[in-house]
DNA sequence: CGATGATCTG
């Protein structure tokens, strides 16, 4: 009987048409027809032919909801005596599903029933408890698995290095990986993983170096986790070395490393990038396409990104907020409302970072009213409660606008604690309109929160200088004394045949670094004579930007712009890309450059883009 | 009898 089971469900295929579906069902329904079918010929009686259909419903590269494990389990009630592959069936199922821990009570149960697991089970199981975020039931697997015999099994010990590293014990899956008798491409892999997950990133590149062979999962994990941690010169470097290599890239790994080019802000590499992309016809699919179009708005092309949108086949929420972000950034405030409302019609459901977006937008475009009106919206009508990030968009709507008091009175009201970002947007807006009084306080704050950032001392230093109030420099004077504080230092970035320049503030190390100084002479000149002073007396609100300007202190700013007029042929535009928020003197000497050179300058800040052309900017001089 | 472990946009 038992061997004719097989033969049964193959002239059945063959037979019937319905079961034809077996191969090819991707609806519950379809499965209910097959089940219905084989409860009338008694098929379901066969063992063997209900763990094939038990196996089906927990595939999930047909079934994407739960409900068809749901039905999984619903058979297997009703089998009288289970077997050890529907057992497995339903574990890995399990570990796929919204409550993983019903794998650890299919494990007990099967053990109750007599049953001896494989080491299928285990690596099913150990899935579950990774997914589970649960260090206990993981040791407790892993006991099982050494208990049956089966701690030597290369894919229950890949699980278990997954289960270790992904729990935050990475020591003990370096211990399993280094008594591993049999290392594979997933071992490696894992553990590569694992150390870029717990930011080792060094340690993760030396067994990528070391392992004999390495495929698309090891590349991918690889690159992504130098851009993870912020390191995207390097992420571009290896997407070099596997070009090098010969190696295909696949779509994954093409968003760590377009992501990087925008992050980066580097248009040449970004343009080599994208016809990488098609040269090698690689899908713009949701996350590929989202990350092309992020990375263009974010390299100064927001022509460019909005193309890739139009073109795009498919799109998502975080697509739409990519361009909506990117218009948001490049001050495109009707284009960005313009296109809310087009992903609003199209039915598109916003997510908490649309609001973001969206409300930097209304910020930089001074629209109080819409913002407030986006605002309410986005509780009553979306139902996202408004996180920190949102709060700070409403502090800057307001202070750009001049509602200072108004802004002051919104933080002190809002409902979750302000943080040094929402008072920093608040002090940021008492610069823009000159209001010493409320930047005093907000100051005081600030220091409280951010005792180790000086821009706050000095800040409030200058006031009480302003106000002849010396004894309080001396107490900031002091306290910076006292504390050792440092600035974050400034770096400007400029992008030449496709190679990164950078310059920090007072840079002294670049080989050209005399000319640079002698060429910023030369344009200080020429912006003399159409009016530029170099005055630093109204730098009283300077908090964030760099030091003082002196003969050796030259904001890296002004070193990228001399260098980039040297170096880059008069139509291009020349690209800037730095850390910090550019600084006022900064701003006004590039607009005049602008205008005296007749050239373009693009100049991306901590915030937003600046493009100067003509002797204007097109930020309207608010940032 | 059958199947297996590793990735992904702000």
């Amino acid at each position: 009987m038992n061997g004719g089971s097989s033969s049964i469900l193959r002239t059945l295929r063959l037979k019937n048409p319905k079961l034809l579906l077996l191969e090819s069902c991707s609806k519950l329904s379809d499965l209910k027809i097959i089940h219905g079918h084989m409860i009338r010929t008694h098929l379901v009686l066969d063992v063997f032919a209900t763990s094939r259909l038990i196996a089906l419903c927990v595939d999930t590269t047909l079934f994407k909801n739960s409900s068809s494990l749901v039905y999984a389990l619903k058979v297997f009630s009703q089998v009288p005596s289970p077997n050890l592959f529907m057992y497995n069936a339903l574990i890995r199922g399990c570990s796929d599903c919204e409550n993983p821990g019903r794998s650890i009570d299919l494990y007990i149960d099967l053990c109750r029933l007599g049953l001896v697991p494989d080491n299928l089970t285990f690596t099913f199981l150990i899935k579950s408890c990774t997914r589970l975020v649960s260090l206990v039931s993981g040791s407790q697997s892993h006991c099982q698995a050494l208990k049956r015999g089966f701690d030597g099994d290369v894919h229950v010990q890949n699980s278990l290095l997954h289960m270790y590293s992904s729990l935050e014990d990475v020591k003990a899956a370096s211990q399993i990986f280094h008594s591993m008798k049999c290392l594979d491409v997933v071992s490696w892999t894992t553990m590569i993983l694992g150390f870029c997950k717990c930011g080792d990133v060094g340690s993760a590149r030396r067994l990528f170096d070391r392992m004999p062979e390495r495929n698309m999962f090891t590349w991918s994990i690889m690159i992504n986790g130098y851009t993870k941690a912020g390191r995207f010169e390097e992420a571009i470097e290896l997407f070099e070395l596997l070009q090098q290599e010969g190696v295909e890239a696949s779509e994954t790994v093409m968003v760590s490393v377009v992501s990087s080019c925008g992050h980066l802000g580097v248009l040449e590499v970004a343009e080599r990038v994208y016809n990488y992309l098609i040269r090698n016809s690689l899908s713009l699919n949701m996350a590929l396409g989202t990350a092309v179009v992020d990375m263009y708005a974010r390299c100064g092309s927001i022509d460019k990104a909005t193309h890739v949108f139009e073109e795009l086949k498919e799109r998502d929420a975080l697509t739409w907020t990519a361009l909506i972000a990117g218009f948001a950034m490049h001050g495109h405030v009707q284009k960005a409302l313009h296109y809310f409302s087009k992903m609003l019609n199209a039915g598109i459901v916003p997510r908490d970072i649309t609001f973001t977006a969206i409300l930097s937008a209304c910020s930089h475009g001074g629209l109080v009213g819409k913002g407030f009106e986006i605002f309410d919206n986005m509780k009553r009508v979306y139902g996202i409660e408004p996180r920190l990030e949102h709060y700070g968009c409403m502090v800057d709507l307001l202070g750009r606008a001049g509602k200072l008091e108004e802004a002051e009175k919104f933080v002190l009201e809002m409902p979750v604690k302000p943080n040094a970002p929402i008072w920093g947007a608040l002090i940021g807006a008492c610069r823009i309109h000159r209001n010493a009084k409320i930047a005093e306080r907000v100051g005081k704050t600030l220091i409280q929160l951010l005792p180790e950032h000086s821009g706050y001392y000095v800040l409030l230093s200058n006031i009480h200088a302003k106000a002849n109030n010396w004894e309080g420099v001396d107490i900031m004077r002091g306290m910076m004394k006292q504390k050792g504080v440092k600035k974050e230092p400034g770096c400007s970035a400029i992008e030449i045949d496709g190679k990164m320049h950078k310059f920090k503030t007072g840079e002294k190390s670049h080989p050209e670094i005399h000319k640079i100084e002698k060429k910023w002479e030369e344009i200080v000149m020429k912006i003399r004579l159409v009016g530029y002073t170099g005055n630093i007396d109204d730098a009283l609100f300077d908090i964030d930007e760099e030091e003082k300007e002196s003969a050796l202190h030259r904001h890296s700013e002004k070193l990228a712009i001399a260098y980039g007029i040297m170096k880059i042929g008069a139509v291009a535009p020349i690209r800037i890309v730095k850390n910090l928020r550019v600084c006022e003197d900064c701003h006004r000497a590039t607009k005049l450059i602008s205008k005296v050179f007749n050239r373009e300058l693009i100049v991306r800040d901590r915030n937003r883009f600046h493009h100067f052309k003509d002797g204007a900017c097109s930020c309207l001089d608010f940032w």
